[in-house]
DNA sequence: ATCTGAAGACATCAACTGATGACATCGCGC
DNA sequence: GCGCGATGTCATCAGTTGATGTCTTCAGAT
């Protein structure tokens, strides 16, 4: 949560100090960093109709305004999320249970990103979604899909698929409120369970 | 889409007659009955903040005005989407094959109801939330944790929990327009698949 | 036939949202 | 030290939304 998403921009590392030689107070880059970061948490906390262009200026200390300046809008500002989302994870094979537990991991500090919602909500076809949607893929469908055809199981991409909605939806359950001892389960004794349902998205043997 | 919603209330099932005694064409059961058929089919299909009372009136052919009339504003039509939601379906064993096909078949006609949305989604902790988080666990959890618990099962809660929110993840993913095959799948060819991924929230022997 | 209350349609309000443009202020290069 | 562009602030606009109040219209009882 207070930790920097890297990727995106190299500018704005951690805290302060863009480029070695300017450490300038008023700094767009960072200012561009922390409406990011504001954004991505309320997006992810409530969505993305819900959350204002206001809340996002209040939370990151900057001027909503700027959202405009510097993204083109709200919109916009929420592409650059995704990216980000994007551009700091690998993709990772779900039935692997080391990607498991980091993916587990990662979103029980801070919650999963607006890709999630996006992907399992329904909604027209903005390029919100659609951006959304193609993070999902790329992270999550295909590396599956890929283990499956290589394993000569049936439907690949389906049984692919089934696994990464379950997965999205486990994992925005634990950050909804919804269910009680889903959400207060510890990664590490979720993982097991999580691991042994995933893992049946292939035949049993 | 354009079947009756049966359950609900007694009063007009197909076309006209609510009562024995009154074929009145200026029916207001009929108007409340249209539009709550038209807000699940919107708020199912665009979430309730992007649905609009006049959407919801336009389709239901009915003057929005009304819905402040009858159920007091879109909030209180929300929940009595999710009252009829609730009303018209039964607890169901997601580990029962039976029970688990007929789930299935239901949301694949009409798509999940607005519970599964907000049982998922992360947000604040409204009245409107709350009805529909009831909901899934009356539904669906409650069923699946006393399963477990009479199996001996560990942690019967937190498996059953995992399972819900594994279906739902799936249910809401299948009609989101995210993942290709999975929408495109029949109910009977998904089933087997989504059966064997939710029998692994019981511990393997 | 008429009268009355329910049912529906219309106009409109107040609140909110995203976006824009004008203005102030600061920092860097000269 | 100073001017100019970059950065940030403020006020405000236009569009939309949910909700309300009033007027019209129809059905049923008398």
């Amino acid at each position: 949560m207070t930790e920097a998403a890297p990727g995106t921009d190299p500018t704005t590392p951690g805290g302060d100090r863009p480029e070695p030689g300017a450490p300038r107070r008023r700094d767009a880059a960072r200012s561009r960093e922390l409406l990011i970061r504001a954004a991505m948490e309320l997006f992810a906390d409530r969505g993305f109709e819900r959350t204002t262009t206001r809340e996002i200026g209040e939370r990151a200390g900057v001027d909503p305004a700027l959202i405009a300046r510097y993204f083109g809008g709200k919109t916009q500002l929420y592409l650059a999320t995704v990216r980000v989302e994007l551009g700091d994870s690998v993709p990772a094979d779900l039935l692997e249970e080391d990607r498991l537990r980091g993916l587990l991991e990662r979103f029980s500090q801070r919650g999963p990103g607006p890709s999630f919602q996006a992907a399992v909500l329904p909604g027209d076809r903005t390029e919100v979604q659609q951006a959304a949607r193609t993070y999902l893929h790329e992270r999550l469908v295909e590396p599956l899909r890929d283990r499956f055809a290589a394993e000569q199981v049936d439907r690949p991409q389906l049984r692919a698929e089934l696994a990464a909605a379950a997965f999205a939806g486990i994992i925005l359950a634990r950050s909804s409120g919804a269910f009680g001892e889903l959400a207060a389960a510890e990664p590490e004794e979720l993982l097991p369970l999580l691991h042994d349902l995933l893992a049946a998205s292939r035949p049993t043997r």
